[in-house]
DNA sequence: ACACGCAATCTGCAGTTTGCATGTAGCTGC
DNA sequence: GCAGCTACATGCAAACTGCAGATTGCGTGT
């Protein structure tokens, strides 16, 4: 039946997926340059929930496909060559957009967790619920 | 060309993905039960970015899958049958982790955006960044 | 010198998720 | 009866993800 293979959020262990992991990545950059290893650890050491190295590779390339990162080949440096990245201004742009759609996402949230409903429903429901 | 058919986040518009539009419904069910088209128009009118209809359904859908809501048949009304959704207890404890989760994740965008970053970076970096 | 491991990046593959368009079913208005 | 709205569901192609593996460059142990 199309469900045993797949990984579906059973464990309570949330997920860093597409635009999130796109704008933290976003926002460690602004904090500083920096090249994908260097973020794929940031990322681990944030107590943020992690993904793949590979997927952030990626998610950085499509991020400077989008024009919000540039980067470029630092040789400057022993070892194998570093992809710097840094943000652009349209990565600050996105970064400042996307914190305001964020921060009424989290009202929604924590509003939830207090008990009362967000926007006033259509009609009132059965089963006013307890608050805990 | 290689924009038209596929969408790449180009613009400064952000959407609800994944988790983000699964809890988003958890924190609506949580304040009274609903069915998922009265979902999709709330989601709508609270500001946050929209999915699709049809996303909205799988992932109440799946939501069930994982034991986080459950569902009946509603006929009492006249229409369309309705299948109504109520949060489940497990759904509430998703949701508390999730909203810790989220909390880590906005300190860092909102310390990003204040100018300083966040975990001190393993090497200093150049390019000092100017506080806009 | 050579194997080995680490740092750093990239890619192939299979499975999942998404947006869009479309399809179904029931009720309302004309 | 036909159009239109509500409410839910599904097919499809494109996109995204995690995992595993390949690649390059350097340092170390023996």
């Amino acid at each position: 039946m199309a469900e045993s293979t797949g990984r579906k959020r059973t464990t309570a262990e949330p997920r860093l997926h597409g635009e999130m992991l796109a704008t933290s990545l976003l926002a460690f950059l602004k904090g500083c340059n920096a090249y994908g290893y260097q973020l794929s650890q940031q990322l681990s050491e944030s107590g943020l929930p992690q993904s793949d190295s590979g997927t952030v590779y990626r998610a950085l390339r499509q991020l400077e496909n989008s024009g919000f990162v540039s980067s470029f080949w630092d040789t400057s440096d022993q070892g194998p060559a570093r992809r710097m990245y840094s943000l652009t201004a349209a990565g600050e742009l996105f970064l400042g957009t996307w914190i305001e759609a964020l921060n009424r996402y989290q009202e929604v949230l924590t509003g939830a967790l207090a008990g009362f409903d967000v926007p006033a429903p259509t009609e009132g429901d059965s089963t006013e619920e307890e608050v805990t």
